[in-house]
DNA sequence: CGGGGCGTTGACTGAGATCAATTATGGTGG
DNA sequence: CCACCATAATTGATCTCAGTCAACGCCCCG
């Protein structure tokens, strides 16, 4: 029993049970680590990945820009998360991957995951799970993009990465860090900045959050759960 | 070389190259085939279902209810997609699927997904990869329903579903049936109906499409691909 | 032939975008 | 420690795309 168990090893433990050989082999197939400062694209569309990569610290996001500039940031990622695990089987990057903050990274060359996964069903059964729980969580964006106002959305948003933070120990007393801009946070909810800012008064006001600079503190969980209508069984946390 | 091979196998070996004792075992595992009128709940979100499902003949999709009693679609499915591979990994199922209309499935008990993708890393690969362009697609969504406006998201779907039914043969001078309600359309797109039909109807005054019943005809495939800056790569079709 | 679902159209409304300043804030060099 | 700069947050005014409400027509099916 590690203290601090590999964070990969832990997360994927909560999809599927592994045995003492699986959890070695993942450890030594994640030995690489790799430093990479804050606001720095990761991996950009159109390119052809030979690493997955295993976010140790930090956070980062996927983003998908239009031929007018516009951007969709389709997914923020926590310590634990196993952000590009589908350029091990999809060659080509569909989206970009950058940085939000300085990040420490495990690197898993597809080799490497080629092997685990065809030795052993276990982590590939693992892995799966994980894409899958990715999976649910874009869904459930969906729902707040075409369904919620804006509101409801940004309360839907701060909800799940209380929740996913906390699932990771990152969120005591349901405060965490949120290295967001107003605008990072209007491009994954498809609003423009100016009207997150007007959103996060509303709820500032309403006493249901506190947020000054990169730390937001839930004042009133259950609230802020209610306007969201936020039911975490997309995150697929407890098996 | 069967004339009319199967179609998950069809599906699956167009994703990674399947051995000829793959193939066997994976007829022998989907030979139970469920028929379903259309307009009818085939898993409801909350439910553990204990089988998979390929669609082999009609449409259905995924949707999300919210407590107002809004839907969105999450997607839509044609004929070959595993539409709900994740139900063997995740217990819960977090959303609601549904047919369009009466449609043909291959049941794949997760029993049987289970020995298949345990023994055969092949096939779990291959399966795991269906599942990751699910994903992408779902991705792709999100763009539409974040960043592109009405007309783009309309013509942007219309696009995708010519060509990933073109890509099982069923999109003859890329003319489809669309058998989906103004309604459907606007659920799928964060619309509503009353714009739903405006919007088609620009579409069709600028000579892009004819739309009539369940039948769509793109008239003018570059000019719609172009106001939808449709790229086909997130439905990763040439390997 | 009558009713319900769907498509179509018009009139009005509204949530959120855009434009344009102005005011923090945090990091940097002197 | 402080001036300086860039970036981000904040606010007000105005505009617009898309929603809502309401009516009507069409068509299929019983």
């Amino acid at each position: 029993m590690d203290l601090q168990p590999h964070p990969l090893v832990r997360r994927l433990e909560s999809y599927c049970p592994l045995t003492e050989q699986e959890r070695q082999v993942l450890r030594d197939a994640s030995r690489e680590i790799a430093d990479f400062e804050g606001d720095r694209d990761l991996v950009r569309e159109g390119e052809r990945p030979v690493n997955s990569n295993v976010l140790l610290d930090g956070m980062t996001f996927r983003y998908r820009l239009t031929p007018e500039g516009k951007r969709q940031i389709l997914s923020f990622h926590v310590p634990g998360d196993v952000f590009d695990a589908q350029s091990f089987l999809l060659a080509e990057m569909d989206h970009s991957v950058a940085t939000l903050t300085p990040c420490r990274l495990a690197v898993l060359p597809h080799r490497a995951v080629r092997e685990l996964t065809e030795t052993h069903p276990g982590i590939a059964r693992a892995l799966w799970k994980a894409t899958l729980v990715d999976a649910a969580i874009a869904r459930e964006w969906m729902v707040s993009l075409g369904r919620r106002d804006a509101q409801q959305a940004l309360a839907h948003l701060l909800c799940e990465l209380v929740a996913r933070l906390d699932a990771v120990g990152r969120a005591p007393q349901r405060s965490i860090e949120l290295p967001l801009t107003q605008t990072e946070i209007g491009d994954a909810l498809g609003l423009s900045n100016v009207h997150v800012n007007r959103t996060i008064r509303e709820l500032r006001e309403a006493r249901l959050i506190a947020l000054q600079g990169r730390r937001l503190v839930v004042l009133d969980w259950e609230r802020l759960k209610a306007v969201a209508a936020f039911n975490p069984r997309y995150l697929h946390h407890d098996v």
